[in-house]
DNA sequence: CGTTAGATGTCGGTT
DNA sequence: AACCGACGTCTAACG
């Protein structure tokens, strides 16, 4: 572990320029910065943030984090594939990322920094999740009487030509049933969305009454307008009550996810 | 700025303690700590993580992020609300970030701890930033002529039945003409979206020969299907040649962002 | 507080 | 590379 504590611009561009150069070579390795510096981005957009004591991090595969004290989102980065430059421009420090696709650039403008720090952090493992759409998909796909009783499902995030569907199938009578999937709040968009997949159907077959159903655990007022309007229906679903199927389907792991203290 | 290296359960569980009391009390402060952690998640969906080595940022705001050597987004996070607390379980270091609504819970266990870092962060400055498709409603407002020649801009942001609209007015002909403003490539989603707004007033309004437009600097070929069937329109539109003039609108802080190194 | 829509969204999958 | 949709999205604005 590489540690500086408040060093002058010289100081610190030597540790970065150390620092960028094990960062390109070694993957499991971060750089942590806290400074007072101004900062510039200029790309899909264009920002300035004013002189301020903030947190910067530098990872291996390109990203760049700027943190403030509150917030979960950073004011400013750089997604990976970034590439880190340090130089000295009139006695100050100034730290660029630049990104080519699309051509934007964050710079940096040191003022006093605090501390730089660099350490190595191994990391082998993955996030096991449980409880995405897709987990939900599969659950109604093997258990199709949860959307309704009778419902035979054919496929599985098919490509329409308006884009994908969740789950398509026949009901009980035969009649084509789409069905769209969310694990949170359904709002208008989300019954726009299962509209978008069940009006070129329709067209396509006058007669075969094609039905839409939209499941959520809530579906917000509006959406139910727009549904009824357009002849759609929907069904609020509990998923923590089906959860416990779900990781039946899929063990996170190996390892059980039970409520934990 | 408080700081300990390689510290043991006990001596760690001894920092984090006073610095989260440290946290709640001061608003710009800043608590990182580097370690070998397992994280359980549980909430919304659930999440499991073996052991590895992270960079864990506890922030004020009860804003908790969890980094690793790649990507932009933290692999288990809680948005600004948490509580933290710590204690010391079968020998074992654990922290937990705790938010009421939804109620959603982060369990950190500790197996080593490399770092442990407080420190204060002052920033009193905000982002001012340009190039938002906040700005360029602003700017199509004003340069009306940049939609088409005789258009006249009536309202910003009106709330319809089924949601906003960007822009409302009427064009040289006196036809209603409702615009949806868009900063990037505009896709299926966003015709939806235009066509939406645009449905009921044509319903409301038969003989009205309500139009809608969609400007994007790119619109998709899937979104002009869509638009073309609903005899909807689109115009792409460079923000770039633009976004000078949307600078002179709405001065950055006072401080000019042209093109830098 | 719920609802809505934007975001320099980021990210992963598929064509 | 472009396109598309999910995300534990987060966040601000508004009723």
């Amino acid at each position: 572990m590489q540690l500086v504590r408040d060093p002058d611009a010289a100081t610190a561009l030597t540790f970065l320029r150390e620092e960028l150069t094990a960062l390109r070579e070694e993957k499991g390795r971060l750089v942590q910065v806290v400074a007072d510096c101004a900062i510039q981005y200029q790309g899909r957009a264009r920002s300035m943030l004013h002189r301020g004591e903030r947190l910067l991090l530098l990872k291996p595969d390109g990203t760049f984090l700027v943190h403030t004290a509150t917030k979960a989102k950073p004011v400013n980065w750089q997604p990976p594939g970034a590439t880190f430059h340090a130089e000295v421009e009139d006695d100050l420090l100034v730290l660029t990322a630049y990104r080519p696709k699309p051509e934007e650039i964050v710079k940096v403008t040191f003022h006093a920094i605090s501390v730089c720090i660099a350490v190595p952090i191994r990391d082998a493992e993955e996030l096991s999740l449980v409880g995405s759409e897709d987990d939900l998909q599969e659950l109604l796909f093997r258990h199709p009487e949860l959307v309704e009783p009778g419902f035979v499902p054919r496929r599985r995030e098919r490509d329409s030509k308006r884009g994908f569907y969740d789950l398509d199938g026949d009901d009980a009578e035969g009649r084509r049933l789409v069905v769209e999937v969310k694990r949170g709040t359904a709002g208008v968009k989300e019954a726009q969305q299962l509209w978008r997949y069940v009006e070129p159907l329709r067209a396509q077959n006058p007669d075969g009454g094609v039905r839409g159903v939209l499941i959520a655990p809530r579906v917000a007022p509006k959406a139910r307008d727009l549904l009824r309007d357009h002849g759609l229906e929907w069904k609020e679903l509990d998923w923590e009550e089906v959860l416990p199927k779900v990781e039946r389907l899929r063990r996170v792991g190996q390892v059980g996810l039970g409520t934990f203290s």
